[in-house]
Order: structure tokens, then sequence, then C-alpha cells
DNA sequence: CTCTCCCT
């Protein structure tokens, strides 16, 4: 079959022959474009007629599904042809292929799903990374796993990188790839930039820039800021100021037809102004922009190993992410753009954006190379590693809810494995199962995965609440796109476990100890004496983020948590009754000291988590259990136990700047946060010694500490 | 000052 490959007037049309000489007998090319230039759209046609296609496909690989379709369709109409012939694509919950189809245009889930029926991807050609610049932690793991098959198994499988601006040498040297360039087709946008700004004051610095820009300039402006709450500040500050304007907000726990109104032209021939988060820099476009203010800050997620929880913060984009939003303003004509920042403090910026496998849990990615039978990850070619801490901890999740032993898979690792969710809900839907709970429990992963179906103003903080809802819209006397959303997500779990619809009562506190097999560490008890704070099992403090029925309970099993530096928020919780978790009940060994006498006491301490329930004196401990419940208290309080005499400190700062002077000597860590996370190895030789409070204030520490290193290390030291 | 974005 020889295919008619259309010719554009695209400005990547010109790179196109260079492309397809390449492809002749290299495997491996980084095309660099910026938006615009027609990459998605044009080139995975230019290869139809190739010859090393074989009858094979080509995926295409894009990170949102709106994208998926949208490239898909397009690709068709060029064609002449309707989507799901020559051109098709696979999303969730939709497909449109057929025996014709060879180019399938694909999202990140679907390939991860591809490569695991399929390690070498037999009947795929060439694979196709759009948006690459985006870093996905998606995109970054099919890359190396699409690189081990090409290093093993199928040395003729291609693939081709697409990608705005990254740091695109270093990927070509990883890949051993050649680097194409193609123009955009963009007009110029006209950068101001406004000088020094206060994060605290974004609200009043905005509406001031952008009160100026709608004085100088015509056509609609896109106004970037962080979050939700400055975007409505920003509007307050706005409404009613500027003449013949309607103020928008823009962001994703806005409703549907909101976001619709923000992005349509307005009705009434007004001058819009739109409040938007960075759901504008590349998922949504609004029309008829001309202007762009950008604040220069958003807000990432940041996985905390440490807890296993993650935090929002609000940081500097990079320079990639403020050309991204500047472009916004030259889609159709010229533009402007002011930047909330001065000249000085752009050259400070961070050039391109963190890679989300940097930041992000990566319980997922631990489970899926242990099912690829990957014993050791850091052996794959990785643009960027997984950070090892972060590896660590989805490790420990992994085996503390029996995925893993030692590293291999499980039976019921598989299992969790087959099921199409973060590890963590596959267990408790597995878990459900013994429960005899699987429909309340399908209800309960669809909605913690999905965006909150109700504000916390409207129902609170109860999850409960949803899942009420949730029945309500399938009885059909609720309403509500969002539940329409999740009600697909149920039904699918539903289809995979192979049950029934429930839509009677149910119990709220079953829903607390399903919560508790998905987030165990996130089981909560309100403190004696502070009604208002709760410890987590994990052994961090939260609160609730709304007051209300369920904050006034004393145990909760949190589902949805932004871990603070202190204090945390709950945003989402289930009451729980504690005697349903007579299995996560361990018991630990601690040390207290007796107000009175001062002495060591050991106590037998029966704990979930870092909660403890009863704790009493043990009678006899071994030494072994005395001088771990020691060290576990050093850990903690060592900064106050512990005497840190000037001396000593003064010696930890030349051990520091000896590190510095000799970067190729191996110093071990001398920090007073190292040497308390190390304290087994040091001070178990003297627990015996340590009798009363005071002992450990004796322990001379540059003695201690300085006999463990090496003599020639020392010698560097001044 | 209630939470950015995306996906099986």
């Amino acid at each position: 079959m020889k295919y008619t490959i259309p010719t554009t007037t695209l400005p990547v049309q010109e790179i196109v022959p260079q492309v397809i000489n390449h492809f002749q007998d290299n495997t491996t090319l980084i095309v660099k474009a910026p938006p615009g230039a027609g990459k998605s759209t044009l080139l995975p046609l230019t290869f139809l007629n190739e010859s090393w296609l074989e009858g094979k496909k080509i995926i295409v690989l894009e990170p949102r599904r709106l994208a998926a379709k949208t490239i898909a369709t397009r690709m068709s109409q060029l064609l002449g042809e309707q989507a799901g012939e020559t051109v098709g694509y696979r999303i969730r919950f939709e497909t449109k292929i057929s025996d014709k189809t060879r180019i399938e245009v694909v999202t990140e889930g679907i390939l991860t799903r591809m490569l695991q029926t399929d390690n070498t991807l037999k009947d795929v050609a060439l694979v196709i990374f759009d948006e690459f610049h985006e870093r996905s932690i998606h995109a970054d793991v099919a890359l190396a796993l699409c690189r081990e098959a090409q290093l093993t198994k199928r040395n003729d499988l291609r693939l081709l990188i697409m990608s705005a601006t990254m740091d695109l040498p270093e990927l070509s040297a990883k890949l051993k790839a050649k680097i194409i360039e193609s123009e955009g087709r963009q007009y110029p946008v006209e950068i101001h930039y406004t000088g020094v700004t206060d994060m605290h004051l974004l609200p009043e610095l905005t509406a001031r820039v952008v009160s100026k820009a709608s004085k100088d300039n015509k056509g609609d402006i896109l106004v970037f800021l962080p979050g939700q709450a400055e975007i409505n500040a920003c509007r307050d500050l706005l409404d009613n100021k500027l003449s013949n304007t309607v103020v928008h907000t823009l962001y994703g726990q806005l409703p549907f037809a909101q976001q619709q109104a923000a992005l349509l032209p307005d009705q009434t021939g007004k001058r819009k102004v739109v409040l938007a988060t960075s759901i504008a820099e590349t998922s949504l476009t609004i029309e008829g922009v001309t202007t762009v203010v950008d604040s220069g800050f958003g807000k990432r997620s940041k996985f905390d190993p440490q807890s296993g929880l993650s935090r929002l913060e609000t940081v500097n984009i990079s320079v990639d992410a403020a050309d991204q939003r500047a472009g916004r303003a030259g889609r159709l004509s010229a533009g402007t753009c002011y930047r909330m920042w001065s000249k000085a403090q752009h050259e400070t910026l961070q050039k391109h954006h963190q890679p989300e496998i940097e930041i992000t849990d990566l319980s997922s990615l631990v489970l899926e190379m242990a099912v690829w039978g990957i014993s050791n990850i850091y052996n794959m070619v990785w643009l960027t590693p997984p950070p090892q801490s972060h590896v660590k901890q989805a490790k420990e999740t992994l085996h503390y809810i029996d995925a893993l032993d030692r590293n291999k898979v499980t039976a019921h690792g598989k299992k969790i494995h087959q099921l199409p969710c973060n590890p963590r809900i596959a267990h408790m839907l597995l878990m459900a199962e013994k429960l005899e709970q699987e429909a309340l429990a399908t209800d309960i992963a669809a909605i913690i995965e999905e965006k909150d179906p109700l504000t916390i103003k409207e129902a609170g903080v109860d999850i409960n609440e949803r899942i009420k809802a949730l029945r309500r819209f399938r009885r059909n006397d609720g309403k509500g796109r969002a539940f329409g959303l999740i009600e697909r997500v149920a039904r699918s779990y539903r289809d995979l476990m192979e049950i029934e619809v429930e839509n009677e009562g149910f119990d709220s506190f079953m829903t607390g100890l399903l919560l508790a097999h998905a987030y165990p560490e996130r089981v909560a008890f309100a403190r004696p004496g502070n009604q208002s704070q709760f410890q987590l099992a994990n052994g961090t403090y939260a609160q609730f983020s709304h007051k209300d029925s369920l904050s006034r309970e004393s145990w909760v099993s949190v589902s949805h948590i932004d871990a603070r530096e202190g204090t945390g928020k709950i945003f989402m919780a289930s009451p729980l009754n504690p005697k349903d978790l007579k299995g996560m009940v361990k018991t630990a060994v601690s040390v207290h000291w007796d107000l009175i006498s001062n002495d060591l006491i050991v106590h037998t301490e029966l704990r979930i988590g870092k909660i403890v329930l009863k704790s009493f004196p043990m009678d006899d401990p071994t030494d072994e259990e005395r001088s771990r419940a020691l060290c576990d208290v050093v850990k903690k309080d060592g900064r106050e136990l512990l005497h840190f005499t000037p001396e000593f400190e003064q010696w930890q700062a030349a051990m520091f700047r000896a590190q510095q002077q000799h970067p190729l000597a191996q110093f071990p860590d001398v920090d007073t946060e190292s040497l308390l996370l190390t304290c087994d190895d040091w001070l178990t030789p003297f627990a015996d010694e340590i009798e009363e409070k005071d002992d450990l204030k004796k322990l001379d520490l540059l003695q201690i500490i300085s006999a463990r290193i090496p003599k020639e290390l020392l010698k560097l030291v001044d």
C-alpha cells in the first residue's frame, strides 16, 4: 500500500528530507522545534511509505488526552480521512483504531500498558515522543524502556524525540543521537521586565501591572498566577476597576462551564482579562490573547521521602516556562509580555523545569521495573536517574503492602500491577475482597483518584459525603459532570473485579478501614488536650483545613493531605474505628526518662506507626533492645541530649572545608543531622554507660567521632 | 491564603 503524503506550508516541512534520510540507516533522532512548527502532525505522516516500516506501526506519544485526539484528527484530515482509518488514537475509555490503522496516537498510560504486554514492541517500528521537554515521568520511563529494548532485542526499533526546549546536548550525548532543528512560526512578543517582586504581595502587584497593561495595549490579557488563592484575591482587586472589561478566572478546580466561559470570546464584545494558573500554559488555549502578564511563580507538588507525603510549593518558574507563557501572546499577531521580575533575576532562573521523576512518588515506577525483572534500575539509560531516597521510600511502601519481597515481585504484587491505578489503591481494592467490601472500595478508589467533585465549603472534608453523592448520582437523582467522570472510573474497576454496582447505604467506618489499607501511615489520632491537632502514624502532625463534625472525631483515616512545614493540612478523610486496625498494631521498645529519678527506663509500646496506643515499663530489656531504644531517642532529640562543645563544632566545620578542598577524598558526613541518623554505629559501643539522661552529655563527641575516621583523611583536616 | 498539572 502506497500512501499519498501531503505537502504543507508548515515550517517543519523544510526538515522532512533530512529526517527521512537520517532514518535510512540510523535508529534514533532528536527534533527540536518550537510550538506551531507542525511537528506533531506532519512528521509522523512522512514515514508512512518508508521501507523500514515493514508493515509495523508508528506510535505517537502525547502527554494529554485532548492533544492525542486533536492531533490524530488533524493528521486524518491531511490524508482526507476520518480518525480511526490510517491514523487512530487510544486514550483511556476511548479508542478509535481499525485494521487499516498504521499510526496510533496514544497517551502515556496507554504506552506503559503496551510495554507491559509486549516488552519488545514487536508490532512497532517507530515510537515518537512528542512534547518531550515536559519531562513527565511516564515519558522518561517509556524512553528508558524503549532504549533498553533497542539495546537488547530490538536494534531496529526507531525512536524520534521531539522537543521544544530542554537540555538537548545532554540527551543527544546519552542517546548518541543527532539533533535536527526546525524553525517555528510565532509572531514576535515584546518583553517588559517590571522589576523586583515579592511573592507575598502578588495579588496587589499583579493587579497594578494588569491595569497598566490594559491602558497600553489592545486585545485580551492573559495573567499567570500560582494558585487559586492569588487568583481570587487579584480578581477582587480588579473587579469593576477596568472599563468595558470582564475578569475571568481559570484553574483546574473550576467547574467545566466556568472554564469554558474563560476560553471563549466575550458574548457582549467586552475585553477579557483571564487570571489563570499554569493550566493556560499548555493545556488550554485562549483565543484572542495579545498581552500576557506573568507573575513568575507557579505551584509544584514535591514528594517528601521522609514522610511519604507530598506538599505544594510556590516556586519560581523556569526560563522555558516563562518563554512558553510569553509565547501565548504571539499566536495570532505580534504581542506584549510583562514579566514581573527584573532582568538580573531572569539570569538566576533555572533554565529548564525540574523533571517529574525527581520530585514525585516512585512506587509505580519501582513496581514496574520489578515486574520487568530489572534488578538494578540504575543500570538503565536514564536522562535523569530517579533519586535514591525516593526509590528507597518506594521500596518500603511496596514491601509494606506485600507487593515486594526482598526486591522480588510477589503474587500479590503482580495482581497490584495488573490494576490500572496507583499501587496503594490497587492494594486497597484487593484487600477489599477479603472484607467483602469491593463495591465500596471501587467507589473510594475512583473518588480519590479523580478531582474532588464537591467543594469543601459545600460538603466539608468527609470523603463519605462524596460516596453518598456518587450513589445519589447513580440512582439518577444526582447531577454533575464531575460525578460522570468518577462513575466512569468506578465502573471500570467494577468491570475488572467483576462485581455489581451498589447504591445502598454503607458504613463510614468501613471507608476508614479501607483507606487505612491504602495509606496506613496516614491513620491519625486527635492529640489529647489539643483538639484541633492530629498525629499521623508517620509521626507528623496535621490539622483539618475546615472544621466540621469529622474534625471532632478522635480517629480518622486521611486520604488527601498537604504536608506543610510544622502542621500539615487535611483536605479529605473518613472516621475510623481503631479496633478495626488490629493487624496494623506493632510492638516497639522505647526509652523514657523518669522525671523524678532521672533514670533511663525502657518501655514496651503498642503502636500504629508512630502513634502510641499503650506504653508500659519493661522489666528486663536485653542489651540490644536497650541500645536500640537509646539510639531511637538520640536520633529524635540528640540535639538537646548530647553536648556539642565549641571545639567539636569547629572540628565539624573543618571537616566540611576539607571535603570542599579535596573533592575526591571520601570524607564521612559529620554534620549534626548525619551524625544523629548514624548513631547506631557510633553510640552503641557506649550504650551500657548511659544510665541516666546526663550521661549522654558526658560523651566526648570529638574523641568518639574522630576515632572512627581514617588517619589519612584526618591529616587533610587543618 | 482551601489544592498546580497530568495519566492507566
